[in-house]
DNA sequence: TTGTTATTGATAATGATTCTCTTTTAATAG
DNA sequence: CTATTAAAAGAGAATCATTATCAATAACAA
């Protein structure tokens, strides 16, 4: 939907030169947590990225976290995945929509490969008559980890 | 993932029988609310579903509505598409995973036919290393008949 | 019909997220 | 470098969908 992948710090100065765009200010909080969703390997949630923050900057609200990565979204700078049940996830690695993968154990979430979603919402469009502007693919299961470690499981949701 | 589609009278039944073998109480509530989510074309919130059924049963709780949801989500009998920013939705219909196409504009929940998906979770199962569960697959997007009210529209959410 | 126990209905509690408001500070111009 | 000003931070209250609690009711098996 829009740029390939980048390195964090590439990452990191698309993100700055966007809110800079949209008149916001970086403050070292918010470039704190620009680096953390920036990285996107663990598709943290608001609370995971707080607990970090802190460490650089003990005295940052949660709100704050709130507000920037709601601002980031805004301007599509930063993926949501919301979950009924748990705290929402946030990626900032692939600002634009893609599977993820999502373990219910242990709640790893990954971002697979998966070449055959090649114009899948082209083809949507097309039989639908709607103009797809976003999409959402979550696949849930048990990862490698956790198969092994407690061993065989199917029917978790059952 | 199971059966096939049916009529709305058939899901009613295997939903009864599904709640019978659970050892749950066949009620009247419930059954209407059974009865509302079967018909599964329009995909009601807890809401909506509440006030449907207060035309038959005045007193019904909202907590019923959710209590005889969420039972029905745990015996996977009815599929629930989660929001971050609006009420969850629910489908009946088709008591397995399977795509929604949403309108942003109006809320408009439809189930496309989409044959290219075949599949797709074995490939991922494949490709990821993980036992695949669930799936979620939903686009967003504006219906035909919002495009025609409102005019072009892209970047609905830019 | 009766007894057991799940379900109902009303309301309180929860928990993630958003809002409000005061204080602080980034960005800019002089 | 300093002053200006509007945005952002921080703290806590408010919100809202959903869940939990619990006494009263009713399904259903015997």
């Amino acid at each position: 939907m829009n740029t390939r992948p980048s390195t964090t710090q590439q990452r990191i100065d698309q993100m700055v030169a966007k809110l800079k765009a949209h008149d916001c200010r970086i403050t070292p909080q918010r470039l704190a947590i620009l680096r953390i969703l920036a990285a996107g390997e663990d598709h943290p949630s608001v609370e995971m990225v707080h607990e970090r923050v802190k460490h650089e900057f003990p005295t940052t609200s949660i709100a704050t976290v709130y507000k920037t990565v709601h601002l980031l979204k805004q301007i599509n700078e930063v993926v949501e995945i919301a979950f009924p049940d748990w705290s929402n996830r946030y990626d900032g690695g692939k600002p634009f929509p893609h599977p993820h993968v999502i373990c219910i154990r242990c709640r790893k979430i990954t971002d697979p490969k998966l070449g055959f979603l090649k114009n899948m919402t082209a083809q949507v469009a097309a039989e639908t008559g709607f103009d797809i502007v976003e999409y959402r693919l979550d696949f849930f299961g048990i990862c490698a980890d956790c198969k092994e470690k407690e061993g065989p499981t199917k029917e978790e949701l059952t």
